[in-house]
DNA sequence: TTACATTTGTGAT
DNA sequence: CTAACGATCACAAATGTAA
């Protein structure tokens, strides 16, 4: 039996969300003026992440640097994106979604799939209840998405992305050959800049090309499985179910771009420190130990190098996860300057039960265990993040002060006795 | 040879 | 004239290494 599927995607979800709240505030509307979201307005750097439609008339592409942007359109209006609001909107956005499912897929922050298959009593005409979403989200939220509807999640995908904002389309099977194989290879899902350079050489242009080609040399150029996806796709093939739960995390990472270039190893550890400690706590909150770390760091020609090592057993403890970066970095930076540095958590697994082992400072450990669950309290109780070792060593905010005073108080009564250790050379407690 | 670890490349939002 | 430039996640393939 054929399922019933929808996509639903947020118009220029970033800016319409900011737009929301201006108008809240009585400020202009940036839907209908050139505007974007992106990088700090103020150094004209970072990227274009989100652009009005008004903007895109410039030639203004989502992914482009915010210099190229402006010259563009000097006029452009930046700003600075604001993730805790788009995570409030995101909600709001999936808890209208999940209304007319049980079964949703969150595929983004502002992407879902539903399967509507078997809802026919409720909903008897499936563009009318696209339409009624559509509409609801609008009125209540005050921003625009658009919906593809099909039989499964790549056409529905397809079709939500055909023409923009505030659109309900369809590509039901018997739609592909006029709807989607005229249309270039690009705008296939999966299919990125590479492997459209690839194809192009061998003279295929468009979805249709592709569909028409023999899977074997597909393979051949794409490799075995991206190949036979990708014609899968092209011939409008995908039995992929919409997942209701979604896939635990497999790694944790966090990468930083400096504005000046990174030379020395004092500038390095510091901002290692901070990484490691938001991937650790990040990881504990999901009560999960990685049993490999990496570092990562780009050079000023734009190239990434990562380099990773693993654990005898699992950790979770943040002292341990930096010193294994540090190592790592030591190790393998030739001092060349870099623009980008990052650390990376992988080789997950549950954290329940505890790995001993024999040549391990238990007592140590233990410390460290507990400092790292004092500042996880903290965190939780002044609403997560922001808080991290640097900033509460280094800070004199009123945040911070308290933070400490709590810190210390947490560790003395959980080890029944005072702490009177300083800070040590590494920047800890 | 096989198994596993590590590194690089591709692609998504 | 060109190149310019984010963060985070997943996965496949290529490459390296040890049993």
């Amino acid at each position: 039996m054929d399922r019933l599927i929808f996509h639903i995607d947020v118009n220029s979800a970033f800016l319409s969300w900011e737009s929301v709240r201006r108008i809240d505030q009585g400020l202009p509307d940036l839907r209908d003026i050139p505007a974007c979201i992106g990088g700090d307005p103020k150094k004209r750097t970072g990227i274009v992440v989100a652009k009005s439609i008004p903007a895109k008339k410039y030639g203004i592409q989502t992914g482009e640097p915010m210099a190229m942007a402006l010259r563009k359109c000097p006029e452009l209006v930046i700003v600075q994106s604001d993730f805790d609001l788009y995570v409030k909107c995101s909600r709001a956005f999936k808890e209208i979604c999940a209304s007319y499912t049980p079964i949703m897929e969150s595929f983004s922050i502002d992407e879902v799939f539903l399967d509507m298959t078997g809802m026919s009593l409720l909903y008897p005409d499936p563009i009318a209840a696209a339409h009624e979403i559509k509409d609801r989200i609008h009125r209540e939220l005050g921003f625009t998405v658009n919906v593809g509807v099909s039989t499964n999640k790549l056409l529905a995908k397809m079709a939500s992305d055909f023409e923009k904002p505030d659109k309900v389309h369809t590509l039901f099977p018997d739609e592909i050959e006029t709807k989607m194989w005229p249309l270039p290879i690009r705008n296939l899902l999966f299919l990125g800049k590479a492997s459209e350079k690839k194809l192009n050489e061998i003279g295929i242009h468009t979805i249709g090309d592709l569909a028409r080609a023999k899977e074997t040399d597909i393979q051949a150029l794409l490799g075995s499985k991206n190949g036979h996806q990708l014609h899968q796709y092209a011939l409008g093939n995908d039995d992929s179910s919409v997942k209701e739960q979604a896939d635990e995390a497999k790694g944790f990472s966090a990468e930083t771009t400096f504005n000046e270039d990174i030379i020395s190893l004092e500038q390095v550890f510091p901002i290692l420190l901070e990484q490691c400690d938001i991937v650790a706590t990040r990881m504990r909150r999901q009560q999960k130990k990685c049993l490999s770390v990496a570092v990562t760091f780009r050079t000023l020609d734009f190239k990434k190098k990562s380099h990773q090592a693993t654990f005898q057993n699992a950790t979770d403890v943040t002292d341990e996860i930096y010193k294994q970066a540090k190592k790592l970095f030591r190790e393998f930076w030739k001092g060349e300057p870099l623009r980008l540095i990052g650390v990376a958590l992988t080789n997950l697994s549950d954290d329940e039960y505890e790995q001993l082992s024999l040549f391990e400072n238990t007592e140590n450990k233990e410390r460290h265990r507990k400092l790292d669950a004092a500042l996880d309290t903290i965190r939780q109780k002044y609403g997560n993040d922001k808080i991290t070792r640097a900033s509460i060593m280094n800070s004199n905010s009123g945040i911070a002060r308290k933070a400490r005073a709590q810190m210390q108080n947490e560790l003395e009564t959980k080890r029944g006795r005072q702490a009177k250790k300083g800070t040590d050379d590494n920047g800890n407690i």
